[in-house]
DNA sequence: TTCCAGGCGTATC
DNA sequence: GATACGCATGGA
C-alpha cells in the first residue's frame, strides 16, 4: 500500500476503492455523502475531488475524498482528510481493509457468472471492518427496517449521546428513555445486548474467536439477534468473511440464482460475495 | 389506505 | 421443525 502524507492530509493511490459502492452498500450508516453544491463542501473548496463523505468509526471522524484516475478507470486518488498518519495506519487501514487484494478476490469469484456481473456492477466495493459493537447495535436496529430509518435512528442516538454510546450508557436506559430514538421494538433488543455486555454475561471479543457456530448460538442468546443479525454482527463487525446474512433480498438472489447453494469460488469468503450480491440486486434494475 | 423495509419472538401444530 | 402473526415507525 502506497500512500504520502500531505500536511494533515494522508494521499493514496488505490485500486478497488469506490465511496459509493462501499460507504453506501448497506454496511455501514454513519456515512454521509458531501453534495458539491451545498455549504458542506466549504471545507473541501480547495480540493479536487469527485465524490466526498464525512463518518466515523464508533467515535472517529473521517472526512474522505475521492478523484478517479484519469489514466486507468479502475484507480482513484483517495485523500483522508484532516487525519495524521497514526490514526491512518492504526485505524483506516484495517477499517476500509486496505491490505486486502480486491482485484484478486474479484478474479476468483468471477468465474461464476452471476458473481462476475455483480463485481462488474459494483468494482468498487470494499468489506469494512466496522466496530464489534457498533456493528451489532447497527444490525439490530436494522431488523424489519429501511436504510434510511436505520441511518436516522442511528444518527438520532449519536446525536443524543455526543457520540457513539458505549453498551454502559445503553444499559442504563428504558424503552421509554430511549424513545427519543424512534427506535420501535426494537429498543428492548438494545438495551437486553447492552446490558447482557455490561454485565460480562457475553463479551464480544471473546465471541470474536469462537468457531463460527458457537459465535452465533452466543449472540443469538441475545434478544432480538436471531440469525441473520448475527451474521451481520460477525461478518460486518468481526471480519468473520465466511457468515453468510441471508436477508429478503439475498433469499431473492438465492432463489434466482442459486436454487442449489452457492457456487465453490466464493468458498471461505461468503460475506464478501454477499456484499457484492446484496448490492446487485437491490440496483441492477436501475443502472 | 395498504404495503414494505438488511427479522425476530411467540404461539401453535 | 415448520408455519403464521404481531410488532414501531415512516416513506412510497
Amino acid at each position: 500500500m502506497n500512500y504520502k502524507v500531505s500536511g494533515n492530509d494522508i494521499i493514496l493511490v488505490q485500486s478497488d476503492f469506490d465511496l459509493d459502492e462501499t460507504l453506501d452498500c448497506g454496511q455501514a450508516f454513519r456515512w454521509e455523502k458531501i453534495d458539491k453544491n451545498s455549504k458542506d463542501a466549504d471545507i473541501l473548496a480547495d480540493v479536487d475531488f469527485d465524490k466526498a463523505y464525512k463518518g466515523f468509526k464508533l467515535n472517529s471522524p473521517l472526512l474522505i475524498s475521492q478523484k478517479k484516475s484519469a489514466e486507468n478507470s479502475n484507480e482513484s486518488q483517495i485523500t483522508l482528510h484532516n487525519t495524521s498518519e497514526h490514526d491512518f495506519l492504526g485505524i483506516w487501514v484495517d477499517y476500509f481493509d486496505l491490505e486486502t487484494d480486491y482485484s484478486v478476490l474479484k478474479r476468483d469469484f468471477s468465474i461464476d457468472e452471476t458473481m462476475s456481473c455483480a463485481c462488474k456492477f459494483a468494482p468498487g466495493i470494499r468489506m469494512l471492518k466496522q466496530d464489534k459493537w457498533e456493528a451489532l447495535c447497527s444490525f439490530i436496529i436494522s431488523q424489519n427496517n429501511n436504510i434510511p430509518r436505520i441511518k436516522g435512528i442511528i444518527s438520532r442516538m449519536c446525536e443524543y449521546y455526543g457520540g457513539f454510546p458505549d453498551y454502559e450508557a445503553i444499559a442504563g436506559e428504558t424503552v421509554e428513555s430511549l424513545a427519543f430514538m424512534r427506535a420501535g421494538f426494537r429498543a428492548k433488543y438494545l438495551i437486553d445486548a447492552a446490558q447482557r455486555l455490561a454485565s460480562g454475561e457475553i463479551d464480544l471479543n471473546i465471541i470474536s474467536s469462537m468457531d463460527l457456530d458457537s459465535a452465533r448460538k452466543s449472540l443469538m442468546t441475545i434478544k432480538g439477534v436471531g440469525p441473520k443479525v448475527a451474521e451481520c454482527a460477525l461478518l460486518y463487525g468481526m471480519y468473520r468473511i465466511d457468515a453468510f446474512p441471508i436477508d429478503v433480498w439475498i433469499k431473492r438472489v438465492m432463489e434466482e440464482y442459486y436454487p442449489n447453494g452457492l457456487p465453490a469460488c466464493v468458498k471461505g469468503r461468503e460475506g464478501i460475495a454477499q456484499q457484492y450480491l446484496f448490492h446487485y440486486i437491490r440496483n441492477k434494475e436501475n443502472k
